[in-house]
DNA sequence: AGCACGCCGACT
DNA sequence: GTCGGCGTGCTC
């Protein structure tokens, strides 16, 4: 009987067994269409088998192979398990996760085979020569070439990261292997893919992000498989494509939470990308100007090596001069304090441009009636309706709903409804009122909808038609503006109350990112934070621009607090429509847990920190231990004790080092 | 997860 | 009298 046993896309741990028909041959590994319900899909085999449990009369036959893709290497499925096991996720769903959509589809057209480029030999040469900081940091790394050699490259905003990358790239395609080079988020890859390309000329490079067409990224991912593509630059999906001559991987700003998702495979792409080149024996490079204090602890510690840039790249070019507003002295008016709105006008004076920043979009986070304390919220979440004046509409932006302003109090029928609190859209009403004539550009998700918005504002920029940039945390990315001369924050003070345990250090890096949009050009930068606690350790670290000074406090804090990295977490979620039902579950939860045992701490349950969302009820609990080797089989007896109960009103999922808790 | 089947409320 | 709500079970 032959038999293969074929993993699908479907929340099950087992794999589905099916007739292997006269005429055909899959491996483990080969891509296959299979009979599937009332439909098709399509699976990768996993293993080749005489017998199965299922009653033969009850299987059915592979409907064909799919013969346009080569079957994954026992190196891509070892990454795939290893997914699996550590994410607690059904192996199906770790192997569909890693192939583009439109391989998935057991109906497709055939895929366009991208241009296939010559190969030219290399070495490319470098349009700058390197600073004597880049040398050694390249000397550090390459010391590695050949094995698994995990180091940090902490770099200051404009240390010139990215020309080590390209070298150690460059060199990466002289020994004949190909580089995976990781990016946070889509915003700057444009830019970037354009640099890389101009520097390999006749590389087959390509890149890997969600916003390509299906074609595209199926033809990338095909291309990265078959070894024609050398250089795949993209975001963390990348992280997963196969590439059998992989000889390096770069991850860059590796303490971007965007590296982790959050939702279905809660991976992240940069723990994801040093398990991978330890199972290659490759070099893996993580750069940032505020590496994540795991990473941070891990170099310190020597499991990594470390690699400093102290340097600015640009000869004259100097960081920043930070300064603390205190906003209980100088008090905004709309949101912006006098010292701000001087300095705003200094730059208009002298042609210079600046970038005001504000991580909030909206008019103003709230409507509020003065006469009745009624303020707008959503009926489906724990949260504000936020205004948006310009669209007449309150906004959740938690589960997108839109409602009309009201005209008067929905509570009291009132007239007195005021906007409390500032947003982006108010924020640059306040200063083209402040500063007539200046020209002032927004920039955040409801400005950049449309395709092809922020590229024409940053244009705009470049082409100095813009003064002000007014904006959310999608300025900090990237972007150099050589006319820009200051940058001015207001309103961070909020990130300092949060509870999350990750809160400050996302803060320092937030500040640092969009510190380093001040005077990149030999120009000297200001930047300006407006807040109520300006002796603040964590600002005065900014100002100091003293990375370490800050780690260092906050690791000593997590080891006090026994947290991440000096523990090892997991959260267990649930969401419910059905009241009180989430907690129930979760309690169930603890006395699994319980009975279970192992060197595992058990918290209590307690409402997620956004206790209601799109109309579900959530809550979570936390689970501790000193170390993975202690947590992971706890995980996975947990979760088989969980997925038991067969639980259909809730929907719950394990997310391992959780971004946020 | 999808997708069937199956049993109780407001409407073309 | 039906259309459709989501509760339950199954998929080789």
């Amino acid at each position: 009987m032959k038999i293969a046993r074929v993993a699908l896309d479907v929340p099950l741990e087992q794999a589905f067994d099916f007739l292997v028909p006269e005429g055909l041959d899959p491996c483990r590994g080969s891509l296959v269409v299979v009979p599937f319900g009332r439909g098709s899909k399509v699976g990768v085999v996993v293993a080749r088998t005489a017998r199965s449990d299922v009653p033969v009369e009850r299987l059915r036959e592979i409907e064909r192979l799919v013969d346009d893709v080569a079957p994954l290497t026992e190196r891509d499925f070892e990454l795939l398990e290893f997914c699996a096991a550590y994410y607690q996720r059904p192996l199906g769903e770790v192997i569909q996760a890693s192939l583009p959509p439109r391989l998935r589809q057991a109906k497709r057209r055939a895929i366009k085979a991208p241009a296939t480029a010559v190969q030219p030999d290399g070495p490319f040469a470098s349009p700058v020569s390197a600073t004597p900081g880049q040398e050694a940091a390249l000397a550090r790394i390459r010391e590695g070439f050949g094995r698994f050699h995990p180091v940090l490259l902490a770099g200051i905003t404009g240390s010139g990261k990215t020309e080590v990358y390209l070298r150690l790239i460059d060199e990466t395609l002289a020994r004949g292997q190909q580089a995976l080079y990781l990016v946070p988020e889509i915003g700057l890859t444009p830019q970037l893919e354009s640099r890389v390309r101009g520097r390999f000329l006749g590389v087959a490079i390509v890149a890997a992000h969600s916003h390509l067409g299906e074609g595209e990224r199926a033809a990338a991912w095909l291309a990265a498989q078959s070894g024609r593509a050398r250089i795949v630059l993209g975001t963390r999906l990348a992280a997963l494509s196969p590439m059998p001559e992989l000889g390096l991987i770069v991850v860059d700003e590796e303490h971007d939470p965007s590296y982790k998702q959050h939702e279905g495979l809660r991976y992240s792409a940069r723990d994801v990308a040093v398990r991978r080149a330890q199972m290659a024996g490759i070099p893996v490079v993580l750069g940032s100007a505020t590496p994540s204090l795991e990473t941070w602890a891990n170099a310190k510690q020597g499991r990594y090596a470390l690699a400093v840039l102290e340097e600015r790249a640009l000869a004259g070019a100097q960081l920043p001069a930070v300064r603390m507003v205190d906003t209980r002295a100088d008090k905004p008016m709309d949101g912006v304090t006098d010292a701000l709105l001087r300095a705003l006008k200094a730059r208009l004076a002298r042609g210079e441009q600046s970038l005001v920043f504000l991580n909030r979009r909206g008019f103003s986070p709230v409507l509020f009636c003065s006469s009745c304390a009624w303020h707008s919220t959503c009926g489906r979440c724990s949260a504000n309706l936020v205004l948006h004046l310009k669209a007449r509409e309150l906004r959740c932006h938690h589960c997108g709903h839109r409602e009309r302003v009201p005209a008067r109090c929905p509570g009291c029928g009132s007239a007195d409804l005021a906007p409390v609190g500032h947003g982006t859209q108010r924020l640059e009403e306040t200063l083209a009122a402040a500063l007539p004539g200046a020209r002032i550009a927004r920039v955040d998700r409801d400005s950049t909808s449309r395709k092809g918005a922020l590229a024409d504002v940053l244009d705009q920029v470049r082409d100095e038609k813009i003064d002000i940039l007014v904006g959310t945390q999608m300025l900090a990315k990237g972007h150099d503006y050589p006319r820009l001369t200051l940058v001015g924050v207001v309103d961070s003070d909020c990130a300092l109350y949060s509870v999350d345990f990750r809160a400050s250090e996302r803060l320092f890096a937030l500040l640092t990112q969009v510190a380093g949009r001040a005077g990149r050009a030999g120009v000297a930068g200001e930047v300006i934070i407006q807040t109520d606690f300006p002796t603040h350790p964590l600002y005065a670290a900014v100002a100091a621009h003293d990375f370490a000074a800050f780690a260092d406090a906050s690791l000593e804090e997590r080891r006090l607090a026994r947290f991440p990295p000096f523990a090892h977490i997991a959260i267990l979620r649930a969401e419910s429509k059905h009241a009180g039902e989430a907690g129930a579950f979760l309690r169930a939860a603890v006395t699994a847990a319980r009975e279970i045992g192992g060197k595992v701490e058990i918290f209590d349950p307690v409402p997620a920190m956004m206790e209601r969302k799109a109309g579900f009820e959530r809550a979570q609990l936390l689970v501790r231990a000193e170390s993975r080797a202690a947590l992971q089989p706890f995980l996975r007896r947990w979760k088989a004790a969980l997925d038991e109960k067969g639980e259909r009103r809730v929907r719950w999922s394990l997310d391992v080092d959780p971004q946020e808790a």
